[in-house]
DNA sequence: CATTCTCAGTGACGGCAATCACAAGCGGGG
DNA sequence: CCCCGCTTGTGATTGCCGTCACTGAGAATG
């Protein structure tokens, strides 16, 4: 759990040690404690929206707790899911950098903590904080490499299964941390997932009827079991 | 078009004031004389690889005139094209700075000249140049952002015409600098856009049909006229 | 407890595009 | 000049999946 609100940025970095991008957790002291001076922290809950496509950057979210789903939608309603956000994630980072307006929404599909910097002192203290700045491109680049593994998802994969199993391995490789990476809570509808893999509410639910009954999967509540990974990876042309 | 080779950085930045993104065109003259010495340029013919998928990332290839398409496969052989790059464009940044492999392959399809600059010496110069860092951040946003909407692209659109017809306009939007913004030299071959579009190459041959049919278009040699662009812009549900 | 809403599952149907197959243009090189 | 490779055009076929329609389960809400 992350530190409850009102503690200094200090002790949400430690907690917020969860993964491996800290854009602002591991800088030099000077540089922290000006960060604790911009920033502001709040708790969101579920459904929450951080920001919504085409607004202008008002600044940046440093996600503590929770998860935040990124997606952009068409004019004819259709969305696409680009990345489900965890903890250390910088959201927002993009548009705030280069001055667009926010090209995705972000909306908190768990209820978490985040951080947030607004644009002007975030330039402001870039400048005067160059080690950072190489941070930021780290991150930058991270976003890069996810909309790129979207790219190839959507792009190379031709069939909905080959893109479910591809995303059923991609969650059980990040699961896979500390506790058994076969299981999985699942905490997205049917319908989030086809936003994810770009096909419709139906054929997934028909692609979890069929892996269940090809033995590749199994539900236990809200608990997806993966019972055969081989022939997942089988499945799934990189 | 760009200083032939032997001249030094300066003049070739001057000939490369194509586009916006100069990485290392508007450094300060310390900056730009180190940069001087750590690059080293090289004219490349078409269908020379400046860097494949796969391979550790050696450095970054700036690129001074010609034109590279950068493209990833599966091991089926089907092929996603992300992006043709331009003069102006950075090639390998993002695997260069997160030190993976790179994740695209770089093909000329129009022969031209590149600076190349080695990791060590680039993150070195970083390092000493927090100045450039910012830009080097601008450029990596400028890469997400092709990825993104590539993303958008391939994911929001349904019918392959509709992505067809988005492509059509985005290339009218980048001629419209000096030319006639209708008016596009068609430099791809109908299996190329079908990579870019994610279709197949039949289905490329028959929508360039359609749209002549509907007046759309109109092909005179490898030039491309774009006749309607209204009707074309109804198609695409941005 | 009743109502309502969201989410999940499943059948039927139809259309669209991938695939296969082949012919024809086109250009370059020997 | 003539072949050969690459590119393009188009027909026929097939199957997959998006859409529509409906049912039912479960959670939330009052």
């Amino acid at each position: 759990m992350c530190a409850p609100y009102g503690l200094n940025i200090i002790d949400n970095c430690l907690n917020c040690r969860v993964r491996e991008e800290h854009l602002f957790c591991n800088p030099p002291l000077p540089a922290l404690q000006k960060l604790n001076e911009i920033k502001s922290t709040a708790i969101y809950p579920k459904s929450a929206m951080l920001f919504i496509e085409g607004q202008l950057p008002r600044g940046i979210f440093v996600l503590c707790t929770g998860k935040a789903k990124l997606s952009t939608s068409s004019s004819e309603g259709k969305t696409v899911i680009l990345k489900i956000s965890e903890p250390g994630d910088v959201l927002g980072l993009n548009a705030t950098i280069s001055n667009r307006p926010y090209e995705v929404t972000a909306e908190m599909v768990e209820p978490g903590q985040a951080n947030f910097i607004g644009r002007d002192a975030l330039l402001h203290f870039l400048r005067e904080h160059g080690e950072v700045a190489l941070r930021v491109a780290e991150q930058l680049s991270h976003n890069y490499y996810s909309a790129y593994e979207e790219v190839r998802t959507l792009g190379l994969a031709t069939s909905p299964s080959e893109k479910f199993a591809k995303l059923l391995l991609s969650w059980s490789d990040n699961a896979g941390h500390s506790t058994d990476a076969s299981h999985i809570t699942l905490t997205l509808t049917h319908e989030e997932i086809a936003e994810m893999i770009g096909t419709s509410r139906e054929t997934v639910s028909r692609l979890f009827s069929e892996f269940k009954r090809k033995q590749l999967l199994q539900m236990k509540g809200s608990t997806l079991i993966i019972r055969n990974k081989p022939a997942l990876e089988r499945m799934v042309h990189t």
